[in-house]
DNA sequence: AGCATTATGTTATCTTATAACAAAATCGAG
DNA sequence: CTCGATTTTGTTATAAGATAACATAATGCT
């Protein structure tokens, strides 16, 4: 990830825990860092290897703590596709990620656009509001769905791979 | 699942198989079997388990390669938010799928209404087309991606759960 | 300072998934 | 039909991901 917004998402971060009084551990806040860092999805495994290197603990709870208390807060992303975590670029509430996932080298970019958000809002409303009878009637019945989270993943080749791609296959 | 729906899906992927010169194996039409008399999640050890009541082979690889050819063919969607497998109940293209999953029972519905289509289609072509430019400039560059698949699924509480929980908290 | 709460560290174990290879079934050409 | 190639199934073994349970340490509050 580029440095700055890399510094910009930790200052923000920062100042959300502050707010909230939540406790921005030296654990958490490594295992925050070494995310931002990568802008990539790392396995529980990858970042224990880095904390281990820290001189942190390195048994796998403390990895898995240290991300459950970040995704919690919306400050980290599951990508359930790679079994990964990756940091979030534009923390604020805890919020249900959309994902572009790149097959080919790992990275993960995040889409917050007005666009986007809205997509997303509309599945969760859709789901649970005024068209849940259209659902329903896919199904053999009336159904409604009261919507908590979601998990959007667009897996695919990001502009560097296929353009490497692209080029070795000249 | 509702008998008729199953059935009507088992026909429907009956006939695409004969079409697509696809071999539906006895592992692999009991594991479609068992995932439509479900219609919930299912994880690969608790097929496994009922494969080997059948007298299948009951080695994990049994199960994970026939779940592996269902997939690849759009018959069963993997539902990565609960690591597990579910039938699909409108199969045709293999397909990216948008899942509703009751937290709570498991039972997991999927969405193939063309007002959905619309909006999965919309997120891939925004993704890919048009809008790249838009999500890249939240990103600090300009940003092509180029989608190949994509996972949506939201989580939340189904009717019968609602209801349910209601009935029990008075 | 002392108690309650929260966080960390460790051991052990569980669940999910895959690699590698042998045996069997199926397909197609002759 | 029959033989060789291909695909599928079965098995062993192990990798990779995740969590339960409990001891210790740090922190926050009164």
């Amino acid at each position: 990830m580029a440095n700055s917004a890399r510094e910009e998402a930790f200052e923000k971060i920062d100042k959300l825990c502050e707010e909230r009084n939540l406790r921005l551990t030296p654990v958490r806040r490594r295992v925050l860092e070494i995310l931002l860092e990568e802008g990539r999805a790392l396995g529980a495994y990858e970042v224990l290897d880095t904390l281990r290197k820290d001189g942190f603990g390195h048994q796998p709870p403390v990895a898995y703590r240290a991300l459950e208390f970040l995704q919690e807060n919306g400050f980290v992303h599951r990508v359930e596709g790679m079994k990964g975590y990756v940091a979030c670029t534009s923390p604020s509430e805890p919020h249900g990620p959309v994902l572009l996932v790149c097959d080919s080298c790992n990275e993960v970019k995040e889409l917050r656009t007005p666009h986007l958000e809205a997509i997303a809002g509309g599945i969760g409303s859709y789901c649970s509001l005024e068209s849940a009878a259209e659902a329903g009637q896919h199904h053999g019945g009336k159904q409604e769905f009261l919507a908590s989270a979601h998990a959007i993943e667009i897996l695919g080749c990001c502009k560097q791979c296929s353009e490497a791609s692209e080029l070795s296959s000249k």
